[in-house]
RNA sequence: GCGGGUGUAGUUCAAUGGUAGAACGGUAGCUUCCCAAGCUACAUACGAGGGUUCGAUUCCCUUCACCCGCUCCA
């Protein structure tokens, strides 16, 4: 069967991935581990950049919400409150006819319901695959293996924002609406990973839960859209390529009364980066009426108490990291001098994105003027932003391993820096730009306020 | 979870029942080199385990991983 296109396309995007060390498989030496990656040198400073963009937007400039950073495994009450662990138990069948629910080991040995006298396996109900709904990763806090030390990796973010509702309102003078902000990671024992890191079992979350009077939470949803659409703009993933998915009623988790799925058009199909979920005041009334602890507020206006709702934009980082692989990844026939041509690949990432802003590139290594002049230039960029030095091979050739990378600014230190040439160019360099391959002499002087003003 | 496919250097591929070649990439050196294809040298691979065999990268089994379709995605 022929490869469609998104393959191919998806194939080439993975080659580059491990070729240029964005992503690994985990432990791979060992085989590898399935649903679960490991992001090598640019990979992570992608992933650093897109979390710190987040945060940026989010937290710090806005004075309305507040940072935290919850514990990954927390007491087992937690996921009791919230239907973790009720709802994530063994595989289960549904019945549509008779709507039980059954044990899928067990389905020998129950009897139907509507006909005691046969059993599940053997009734005519139309009944689902087993559906394995204990997603959560069990381990045991302490040296004893009882049921006692059982706990979970939490399998979302959320809740240690609902559980530290109260010390966060007490503490950091926030008033209604506001929201706390929480990046971090969150496991859960997928049956079967697919699409590369799109589904892993091991992954990182960027979630705000945002308080609100119980009125406003409809139009707060909306309002949220549209930031999160800006926010992916101002990445570099374009409105046209995010597909806004109304969830309707009856589809919504039964909690929700408003859910956006902002879903991005990956070559292996269009998938969910990112949920914004209206929650009601689902999270904080259950965990008041699970740990009996008061998690409503005092509304000056009205003189009366009341729970919050909440607004949840609930971001996957891995899952934006690679829709930024995938939006980057371009491929483009530049024809040379000589009238031959060839096929640059490109990682087109936003400069604010890109792993590494800037490449310094002596012209020759074996000259040691322009080798100290470029260490010079990027000792002095460096404290400033990511920058890579390179002196290995012809010039060109390193102008198109900074492509593959995404790096945004090459700069060439040449003979004409050092004041060879005469004095007119001196303490210039070629700054050389990855889209458009223009090349613009600027003086070292004016090199870190140009670089920063382009990647803040 | 079911069905199908694929596993050989970093990547993309080749060959072979007698322990493997290439291209690109990488490293080192040469080079007044500004868009990969100038020169020289070097390094690097049969996913793992078991079986058949005098001998297995090749055949068989198991397993792991990845890809495609279905399923699933509280």
């Amino acid at each position: 069967m022929a490869k469609d296109e998104g393959s191919v396309r998806m194939e080439k995007i993975v080659s580059l991935c491990k070729r240029r060390g964005f992503i690994f498989q985990s432990s791979e030496i060992y085989g590898g581990l399935n649903g679960f990656w490991d992001y090598g040198p640019l990979g992570v400073e992608l992933k650093k950049n897109l979390k710190d963009f987040w945060w940026r937007r989010n937290v710090r400039e806005r004075d309305d919400i507040v940072g935290m950073d919850g514990s990954i495994i927390m007491n087992r009450a937690v996921w009791r409150a919230s239907g973790h662990e009720e709802t994530f138990s063994d595989p289960m069948v549904d019945c549509k006819t008779c709507k039980g629910r059954f044990r899928a080991d067990q389905l020998e040995t129950t009897p139907c319901r509507q006909k005691p006298s046969k059993m599940v396996s053997e009734c005519e109900g139309d009944k689902t695959e087993p559906r394995a709904f204990n997603l959560m990763f069990k381990s045991y806090a302490g040296p004893i293996e009882s049921e006692e030390n059982l706990v979970y990796l939490r399998p979302e973010t959320a809740q240690a924002i609902f559980v530290q509702f109260r010390n966060v309102l007490d503490t950091s003078r926030v008033k209604i609406p506001f929201g706390i902000a929480q990046i971090g990671k969150a496991f859960r024992n997928e049956i079967n990973p697919r699409n590369y890191i799109f589904r892993s079992r091991e992954f990182e979350q960027m979630e705000i839960e945002y308080f609100c009077r119980p009125e406003d939470g409809m139009r707060l949803t909306d309002e949220w859209l549209e930031h999160r659409l800006r926010f992916y703009e101002d990445i570099g993933i374009p409105r046209s390529k995010i597909r806004i998915h109304d969830i309707a009623d009856g589809e919504r988790a039964f909690y929700s009364k408003k859910t956006y799925d902002l879903e991005y058009e990956f070559p292996f199909g269009v998938s969910e980066l990112e949920g914004i979920a209206y929650r009601t005041d689902y999270d904080l009334s259950k965990h008041i009426e699970h740990s009996g602890k008061p998690l409503d507020v005092f509304d000056e206006e009205t003189r009366e108490k009341f729970v919050p709702h909440v607004v949840e934009p609930s971001a996957g980082v891995d899952r934006t990291a690679l829709a930024l692989i995938c939006e980057a990844y371009d491929e483009e026939e530049v024809v040379g001098e000589g009238g031959k041509s060839d096929i640059r690949t490109v990682m087109r990432f936003h400069p604010r994105m890109a792993p590494v802003k800037c490449a310094i590139l002596p012209l020759l290594k074996n000259k040691p003027e322009l080798v100290a002049c470029a260490k010079q230039i990027i000792s002095e960029l460096r404290p400033h932003m990511a920058a890579d030095y390179d002196e290995a091979g012809a010039i060109g050739r390193r102008y198109r391993r900074q492509d593959e990378a995404g790096t945004p600014f090459c700069v060439t230190v040449d003979f004409d820096t050092v004041g060879e040439n005469g004095p007119e160019k001196k303490d210039t360099v070629t700054l050389r730009h990855r889209d458009s391959m223009k090349q613009e002499r600027v003086p070292i002087a004016e090199l870190k306020a140009h670089l920063l003003s382009a990647i803040l």
